[in-house]
DNA sequence: ATGAAAGCGCTAACAA
DNA sequence: TTGTTAGCGCTTTCAT
């Protein structure tokens, strides 16, 4: 049987309240009781209940993160600085893969408010209309990462991801390429990919580029592939089917770059000197693939981190109502490397 | 407010006890209130309360897993198999990085204890004895996945990895490897490295391997690198600047290898012609990787969530004290690629 | 500065 | 079959 605070009371021969407010350094205990509760709860390795606590000031101190496969390296890395920012503000996170599974969200959802979850943060591909009104009827302070609502009634924080694919395109294009294409995952799965390829199309109108329909493809995601480099293989293989062919693709993360370099060099070409390849993420790999992955990068770490202060503060602050003015954009950067051939050299 | 038992109870003119009776299936009630009572609930929106219920019957339905960085390929999957398991258990998980840094797995230990989990998984690079003890004196069930403790007194899940390390040793003297080397991770980090170093020891000895000691270094492990790249890129030079050669090298992990064929391949040698590498893991990224790297495989998931259930059922079965007796052992396997050279042919 | 006591929402004897 | 009631371990008013 655990030592509560009871027992404690009685070994320092005070009452429950005082030992109480000696745990949670309220200041109004004389130097001296203090001292002997600090003692006994020392000598009786007495450590708070936090679910009793949780209970009487109905507030857990947790925070639920709902996300689709921690897995994946981009959710991974975001959730490690959501989680790590949790523990510094004292919260714990309790995690839910839902593998973008309509059923599993709602759920999971369920049991982390029956768990008196404070505040819920997703990092899904994708929130769908019927999640999102469960998530707004909660009742309690959501914090959208990385993925975009359509109708802007969640706090979200992100990157800016249509600027993001319009800047990756501008950068083809200031590497002489005009023939460009790009292998989106499927849209069903992932909005911020949907987003990048409308930054695409916006710089390949602008700069009067040359995207052929055929060279633009949308992965068929297999809902729970370990990674999408198969799909970037086989949209890539379909690429090359075409008469003509592109000199550059903008792939929407990295994975699928890796999987449309192997594709490009299994048919005899290579990268970037036949095709050039972006990518998206920075995957660490990128830097040590070969050719290393020119690609578009930002910062998961820290985006994950501002998610959780954001819901953190919003828990604090007890601001219940949806609201998404403190939504934040994180910046990204194009970080070069060898697979985008110059064209002007 | 949220909607609690007494609301229910009041508006389906019943005592609190009835509701609690339906809401946990007990059977003792006539359908026509359970009917009556289900409308009530369905009618409120009623949810019940975890912590509540959580204090009353000394149970929270969560587990705590503790893991050096869930950012880490090895660490994250088998995180996922552990997390599924829990959930088809009706357990939630909440989540503690530690980075292997001392102070914050006691702290960690401490909030999850105060949450009052139900058990604790542990999926660190390595447990010291500091920490074990605190682990055993926790007073709830433990298990450690992937990592060995010297004494024996957790229930551990893991491979093999001192077969493991000796299979793949094994592995190159068949394809006529006699001059090896290794490349492990710092031991201070990795106790399972440890082990598979064991197992190459082991197999150098009984096929009379020539393994110089040049030819077989510790990583000099950076605390929190992203990867362990740039730890193999950083061996594999040092084994390069010996006066002679190995002709196959065992890398402990992926990383470590695609970090040596990097290194290899700079200094104008080929993998697997020159040199060959074997890795350790079967990180996806190896297949993709060139030359595709042979490795050691094992199910990651699979041992993460036989971790899960070794660790409800001893939490079920209310078996508090240390017991190594349901320890399991996960079949490995060597996938074979194109990083290591048949010499016999 | 300290204590008594009510009560957070629920379960589980025990009674009826 | 149903209700009453005593807690689970803690915080927090309200007295003293």
């Amino acid at each position: 049987m655990a030592v509560t605070i009871q027992d404690v009371a009685k070994a320092a021969s005070v009452s429950v309240a005082t030992v109480s407010r000696v745990v949670n350094n309220i200041p109004l205990v004389s130097e001296d009781t203090r001292q002997r509760v600090l003692a006994a709860i020392e000598d009786l390795g007495y450590e708070p209940n936090e679910v009793a606590r949780s209970l009487k000031v109905r507030k857990t101190n947790t925070i639920g993160i709902i996300l689709d496969d921690i897995t994946r390296p981009q959710y991974t890395t975001v959730s490690r600085g959501a989680t790590d920012a949790c523990w510094m503000y004292g919260y714990n996170v309790i995690l839910a893969n839902t593998d973008s599974d309509e059923e599993k969200e709602e759920s999971y959802l369920k049991v982390l408010l029956q768990k008196q979850c404070d505040g819920i943060l997703v990092i899904n591909r994708k929130v769908n209309d019927n999640f999102a009104e469960k998530l707004a009827l909660s009742g309690i302070p959501v914090v959208l990462g990385t993925i975009s609502d359509k109708e802007k009634k969640f706090t979200r924080v992100s990157i800016d991801n249509v600027k993001a694919g319009y800047d990756a395109t501008k950068y083809l294009y200031e590497n002489g390429h005009t023939d460009v294409g790009y292998i989106m995952a499927s849209r069903d799965y992932y909005t911020v990919c949907e987003e990048r390829i409308i930054g695409f199309n916006k710089a390949a109108e602008e700069f009067g580029l040359n995207a052929k329909e055929e060279w633009c493809v949308e992965c068929v995601t297999t809902k729970f592939a370990d990674n999408d480099a198969v799909e970037g293989y086989d949209a890539m293989e379909q690429i090359l089917s075409s008469k003509q062919l592109p000199t550059a693709i903008f792939a929407a993360n990295d994975e699928i770059a890796i999987g449309a370099i192997k594709c490009i060099e299994a048919k005899g070409l290579k990268v970037p000197a036949d095709i050039s390849v972006i990518g998206f993420n920075d995957y660490w790999i990128s830097e040590w693939f070969k050719p290393q992955i020119t690609t578009v990068s930002y910062p998961m770490y820290d985006v994950g981190a501002v998610c959780a202060r954001q819901l953190i503060k919003k828990i604090s602050s007890g601001i219940k109502e949806l609201n998404a003015d403190d939504s934040m954009i994180i910046p990204h950067d194009i970080v070069i490397r060898q697979s985008v051939k110059n064209l002007n050299e």
